[in-house]
RNA sequence: GCCACCUUAGCUCAGUCGGUGGAGCAAGCGUUUCGUAAACGCUAGGUCGUGAGUUCGAGUCUCACAGGUGGCUCCA
């Protein structure tokens, strides 16, 4: 989003120390938090004496300039703890960071600090412009004035918790956006509009792809017969790659016994996510929250040898998650989840090879899909503390090398992220990036040595002994309701021909064209093609246009001439008219994009 | 769950100071039969998210609840 994002980190952090200014004048008595720069922009944390609303923001910004114009010089200096404690004695906030940073809970940039290196300190840094001091590291532009007084804009207004913890005091915190241009501004608004516009919720509702009624409840979508239809055709293209690659395909229950969650361990970690227990026969029952122990069972079903693994088993699979209320977002963030799910299990010297199986399907649905650029996490071990896990550190060491090698063996670069691995193993995680360079994260590839230990799951070996497989538990695609929401905005609704839930509309230009029109339907609906007729008593012209705003591919235009020639007038959905062609061409074209799941459409 | 804001016709929105709710699109009916992004007319459509309160009177003010938006926290 922001490539010199280094050179505008003192702007943004400078123009965040300006806000605050503005904000102890036109509120006084305020109390200030922290004020970061951020990706986009910057903020500041306040206690105010009454709430702030967006109408204030002028006033704010325009406070602002003057403070701007009046080319203050942002002096750094140091205190003592002592004269820091006096300088912000009216700043609780600002008290409570001192002590933290004397005590080396904090480094001296208010990072947090390395537990190994924990000291403390008797000074601290100080940054004033005109009347606002505040503990600071810095750094700052050297000037107000080269905060560009027309390329910052203030943008919202949310609570933030003190110190990130729900158990302290929520703040009020007033993000803003700050560039070194009135051009660079107007760009990245013109950027904020342009995503706006490919809001799945916004084009889930125009184009009729899905709807989350009231009715229902809280992030449980229905899926509408055209979203429903696109769905149905990134399931069944998964499904085959899977069977390609060796995977077999199950059915199990949404639910099932609680003891079956407490045996994964997932009841202990994950019990507040899961919805509460039905008694059933005096037994009790969860909404499965997710599948692995039913993968288990089917590995279980009988006694596996060496020889069979890797076992695939695969399933497109719902489960039901207890998300925050807070937290729900269109198909984004939802209360059933259905993953393209999967449990591996493996002998430990296959995890390389069945980690490349994977990251090779993944990536090759992607770009299938159109994203060309990723962004690749591994989680590995804490290198300082690795007693904490679970497993012997050969079968850590082992598997963390599996998966990097598998990267480096397809050229994806990758951050390695040392100490966020799970107990139970390390993981890889993909995000894609999307038209408009926004990053999202799909998929999980998770190494497991712990489930089967708890699920007692054995192989016989080739030397007659009973050993414990590794499972890798696996969703490409993630969630397919978050990934069809991701889709959506990648194509701006504008889905590939292979995916469009109505590939062509025909037009008849006239009534008495409406019989060709059908007959043209109903050829290409035997050649396997999602048609629709528009005989609307319309102009031609409101038909194409509506078609237009249903972002159809393609528009067949038919009228005297066509109906004379068996033929179609082409028009895409860009704009461009192909003219007439006669329909075997127009079938032999689509055919062939279709299935080579091109993004083009002619 | 927490903070702020929002909820008016199927959709997008207007509604002043508290005084019996409007528009465009969509829909239904009629006219029009048209060559590449919106033909014309008529009709119907609403207990203003739900419930309470203040008031002679509430879409408008207060409170609670539900849903949504942006964040926070969380994200197996």
């Amino acid at each position: 989003m922001d490539n010199n994002g280094d050179n505008l980190r003192p702007l943004r952090h400078s123009a965040a120390h300006i806000m605050a200014e503005a904000v102890l004048d036109l509120f006084p008595g305020a109390k200030f938090g922290i004020g970061p720069a951020i990706e986009s922009g910057f903020y500041y944390d306040f206690e105010l004496p009454r709430p702030v609303t967006p109408e204030d923001f002028p006033a704010i910004e325009n406070r602002m300039r003057e403070i701007i114009r009046g080319k203050y010089n942002f002096n750094h200096s140091t205190q003592t703890v002592a004269q820091a404690r006096e300088s912000f004695k009216d700043q609780p906030f600002k008290l409570e960071l001192i002590d933290a940073i004397a005590k080396g809970e904090l480094g001296t940039h208010g990072e947090n600090s390395d537990p190994d290196a924990v000291r403390g300190t008797d000074t601290v840094s100080i940054y004033q412009h005109d009347t606002f001091m505040d503990l600071c590291a810095g750094p700052h532009v050297h000037n107000t004035v080269e905060v560009p007084e027309d390329a910052f804009k203030l943008m919202q207004i949310a609570g933030a918790y003190w110190r990130g913890s729900e158990k302290n005091p929520q703040l009020t915190r007033i993000y803003g956006t700050a560039w070194q241009s009135k051009k660079e501004l107007d760009d990245y608004l013109w950027k904020l509009e342009e995503a706006k516009k490919r809001d799945h919720r916004k084009l889930g509702k125009e184009l009729e792809l899905f709807i989350l009624p009231d009715e229902v409840g809280s992030g449980l979508p229905i899926w509408l017969p055209k979203g429903a239809q696109v769905r149905r055709l990134i399931e069944e293209y998964v499904y085959q790659n899977q069977v390609a690659r060796g995977y077999q395909h199950v059915y199990s229950p949404h639910m099932g016994k609680k003891q079956l969650w407490i045996t994964s361990g997932h009841w202990d970690l994950y019990g507040d996510k899961m919805y509460a227990p039905m008694d059933i026969d005096g037994v009790d029952y969860l909404v499965k929250p997710m599948n692995c122990p039913m993968h288990m069972m089917v590995y279980k079903n009988s006694l596996r040898s060496y020889k069979e693994l890797p076992i695939r088993i695969a399933e497109n699979a719902t489960v039901y998650r207890r998300e925050q209320s807070g937290e729900l977002t269109g198909l984004l963030r939802v209360r059933m989840i259905t993953q393209d799910d999967a449990h591996i299990f493996v002998r430990p010297d296959q995890i390389q090879d069945e980690f490349l199986n994977v990251l090779d399907q993944t990536l090759d649905q992607f770009r299938t899909m159109g994203f060309s650029e990723f962004e690749a996490w591994v989680s590995v071990r804490d290198p300082k503390n690795k007693t904490k896990y679970l497993g012997d550190d050969e079968s850590w060491t082992n598997a963390e090398d599996a998966i990097k090698a598998a990267l480096d063996s397809r050229d994806m670069e990758y951050i390695v992220a040392e100490g966020e691995a799970k107990f139970y193993g390390p993981a890889l995680d993909i995000m894609v990036k999307d038209a408009l360079g926004r990053k999202w994260q799909c998929t999980t590839i998770q190494v497991d040595f712990q489930l089967p230990r708890r699920f007692q799951l054995e192989y016989i070996d080739a030397d007659g002994t009973a050993k414990t497989p590794v499972v890798l538990h696996r969703a490409p695609l993630g969630s397919i309701e978050r990934f069809f929401a991701i889709l959506v905005e990648h194509y701006a609704g504008a889905f590939p021909v292979w995916l469009a839930p109505v590939q062509a509309m025909v037009i008849p230009i006239a009534d008495r064209h409406n019989d060709y029109a059908f007959e043209v339907q109903k050829k290409l609906q035997a050649q396997g093609f999602r048609v629709e007729v528009d005989t609307r008593s319309e102009r031609m012209n409101a038909k194409i246009r509506d078609a237009q705003l249903q972002k159809i591919p393609y528009m067949l235009v038919v009228g005297d001439k066509e109906a004379q020639a068996a033929a179609v007038s082409v028009r895409l959905r860009t704009g461009e008219d192909l003219k007439a062609m006669p329909l075997d061409d127009f079938v032999a074209m689509a055919k062939r994009l279709v299935e080579s799941k091109s993004m083009e459409l002619k």
